[in-house]
DNA sequence: GCTAAATCTCTTAGTGACTAAGATATATAT
DNA sequence: ATATATATCTTAGTCACTAAGAGATTTAGC
């Protein structure tokens, strides 16, 4: 699973090559994607990136052509988000040796064992946020005070 | 999946702040971790940076006391990158947490339900390289003539 | 054996995305 | 009505990245 994850990494940074779109703005689409309408302050929550710099990526996908900026009129200092939907064709486009993989590989399982790789799935994403969390929460506790925890690691033959 | 994978890349990044040191040389360390010594050029081969970014990498890592050059006595041109040992236990706490919510999940699953686990992950991994590889064809061919397939898009409700 | 081409890492100059700090505009609380 | 909080944007400066080429070593051709 590291391995899938550090070469899905590489995989989202050729498509950002392929598309000429820098890595985080990328990553802004995607959760765009994932999330629908959200604020320019939402996305800098879940990058991890300041909000000067989502300015910059927001100003960065408005140019290229792939998203809107539109005011909140209910609360004006607030800017949403929107995926413009000729962006969604123009990206989806990359996605498909991925998906053309992935199938072929799903194809090798019954219904049964699908819905125990989607549980999994499930499962295993609120594992990584969690674990995330859990890591931030180490930022804050000194370095002595951390708990100690024999890592057990395996290696495949 | 797609969730997960974000997600593990916000995990990495929140794991290269916290160690102090820059994402990609966090990847490297992984790939170093996976493939043990490696070369320069290898490295710059699998995280896609040029071998100019990785002179930077390497030297920012050896600052840092994570990694040592080693020329290779047989061609002097090469120049292999080893992990310090202390190097990992450095590291390897801050993926305590990580490790700890996936054992949490793994052990919601019996040990027939953990092989077919273990097997879809060994082909997913694969399904990813070759998707990656294929993406790379993809840049190779003029946009017109690109297999327009459609994608099949699913939403979880 | 000697020259030319290939391979591998490093160097340099320039670019661009990022952070930190603060400005601006709007909303909420006392 | 004033102060504080919230949300985005602006600015200056930093740092990792690319492109191009230099330097060092190996391999291939004659």
């Amino acid at each position: 699973m590291r391995r899938s994850s550090a070469q899905g990494v590489l995989y989202g940074q050729t498509v950002a090559n392929v598309a000429g779109i820098a890595n985080s703005d990328l990553e802004c689409m995607d959760i765009l994607y994932l999330e629908g309408r959200v604020t320019a302050g939402r996305l800098a929550e879940v990058t991890g990136l300041t909000t000067g710099a989502i300015t910059g990526v927001i100003d960065r996908l408005e140019k290229a052509g792939l998203v809107r900026r539109e005011r909140d009129e209910a609360d004006r200092r607030k800017v949403f988000i929107t995926v413009v939907p000729e962006a969604i064709d123009k990206l989806s486009q990359f996605y498909v040796p991925m998906q053309q993989a992935m199938e072929k590989v799903c194809n090798g399982y019954s219904d049964e064992e699908l819905r125990l790789l989607l549980r999994f799935a499930n499962e295993g994403y609120k594992g990584v946020v969690a674990a995330t969390e859990a890591l931030k929460g180490l930022l804050d506790t000194p370095p002595e005070k951390r708990p100690a925890l024999k890592l057990k690691t395996f290696r495949q033959p």
